[in-house]
DNA sequence: TTCCGGTGCT
DNA sequence: AGCACCGGAA
């Protein structure tokens, strides 16, 4: 049997970092035709107006597409409009964003709100300056939101289309560089189309994301194979250049789960984190960076000096590893018994009593809620 | 156990 | 330039 292969032997390889203008335009074409096949049936696609494409971006940054749905479906409900979002108390949006992580992403997207209906009566701007100038957005998330949603001509640079970029480029040296984070930026740029620049932009992630994974890119279903010399170097586990390797810490924590009845009711001691320290603007157990130290001496006196209580504290009932960033924690939960004394007033830090009920409605983290789940039964 | 990922502060 | 921030997935 004979098989002839000419379309391969005619096509000569495009590197699109050297091409011609006719190329990137059949670049562009054959994004934007998978893109019209292919896109997934997103919430935040339905309807793409600058408030929607914002709040979808904000809870993207660092967030898995299957992750957010749901808070996405849930917040725009609830905040259907800017001016909703920015009439709420920041309890209710933190509530809103439990368990998605990156809780300042929402402090900044509530003060944001504030700005849009001070500054632009209410209307989310239309300028890359403009939004950009807005806390929690970057030069990512500005060129996401007026790419997407008014089809301005702005480039995008995240995650997965560095990944993409660095294969396509072919670059072989470390992406994360602010030499080739240039370089990245600039392709970006001239790659975009003046139409459906939104389509192009998302089209990239899309494939960055499903097809041009980190580990086994999925090349034999990419529509844009025949511009990457990466694939067709086989070089797609070299590029991009691994990062350095993470160096981890570990850390021990203590949580102190201090409870009374009144009433026949048990309440649990609860205090809410400050600016400047993890979960600003969440509630949390009172936790304690243990290190070394004997829990059972150690912890009472730092509850005796947060709260003005007395309690003493047994052995651990719950152990829970989890990781923030660089830290691996080892978090210990400790019951305190033979509470006495009041809670002392003008604490440093805001303390109260919460039922059990109550502390369905107060945003936590993920462990501080599962300790809630776990052991305020 | 390791990897992944935007913004903003220092 | 380096680091902190979070949770989930590989």
């Amino acid at each position: 049997m004979r098989v002839t292969f000419a379309c391969m032997i005619n096509d000569s390889p495009i590197l699109l970092t050297e091409s011609t203008a006719a190329e990137r335009t059949k670049f562009r074409r054959a994004l934007l035709k998978w893109f019209d096949s292919h896109q997934r049936d997103l919430p935040w696609r339905k309807d793409r107006t600058p408030y929607r494409i914002w709040v979808s971006e904000i809870m993207l940054q660092q967030t898995q597409v299957a992750t957010v749905i749901d808070y996405f479906k849930r917040f725009m409900k609830r905040f259907p409009t800017v001016s909703k979002l920015a009439a709420a108390d920041q309890s209710e949006v933190l509530k809103l964003w439990e368990g998605l992580g990156y809780y300042r992403r929402a402090r900044q997207l509530h003060t944001a709100a504030s700005v849009v209906v001070e500054r632009h009566r209410g209307n989310f701007p239309e300028t890359f300056d403009e939004v950009l100038a807005l806390p929690g957005i970057g030069r990512y998330t500005a060129g996401a939101i007026l790419s997407i949603s008014l089809d301005q001509q702005l480039p995008i640079l995240e995650g997965n289309t560095i990944r993409l970029f660095a294969r396509l480029m072919q670059m072989e040296s470390d992406p994360r560089s602010s030499a080739n984070q240039k370089l990245l930026w600039q392709f970006s740029e001239s790659l975009l189309p003046k139409k459906r620049a939104g389509d192009f932009n998302q089209s990239l992630m899309e494939i960055g994301s499903e097809i041009c994974t980190p580990r086994c890119p999925k090349c034999s279903e990419c529509p844009i194979i025949k511009f990457c010399p990466t694939f067709r170097g086989g070089l797609q586990n070299q590029i991009p250049a691994p990062s350095v390797k993470m160096k981890y810490e570990s850390i021990r924590e203590a949580v102190v789960l201090v409870s009374k009845v009144t009433r026949g009711q048990t309440k649990f001691l609860v205090r809410l984190c400050g600016e400047g320290e993890r979960w600003t603007g969440l509630w949390d157990f009172p936790r304690f960076e243990l290190g070394n130290r004997r829990a059972e001496v150690w912890l009472p006196e730092q509850i005796k000096s947060l709260t003005g209580l007395d309690v003493s504290v047994g052995s651990s009932s719950l152990q829970m590893k989890h990781a923030v960033t660089r830290f691996r924690i080892t978090l210990d939960v400790f019951s305190s018994e033979q509470v006495t004394g009041r809670l002392k007033s003008g604490a440093a830090s805001e303390l109260r009593w919460a039922t059990n009920k109550e502390l369905l409605e107060m945003p936590m983290s993920t462990t501080g809620r599962k300790i809630a789940d776990r052991c305020c039964i």
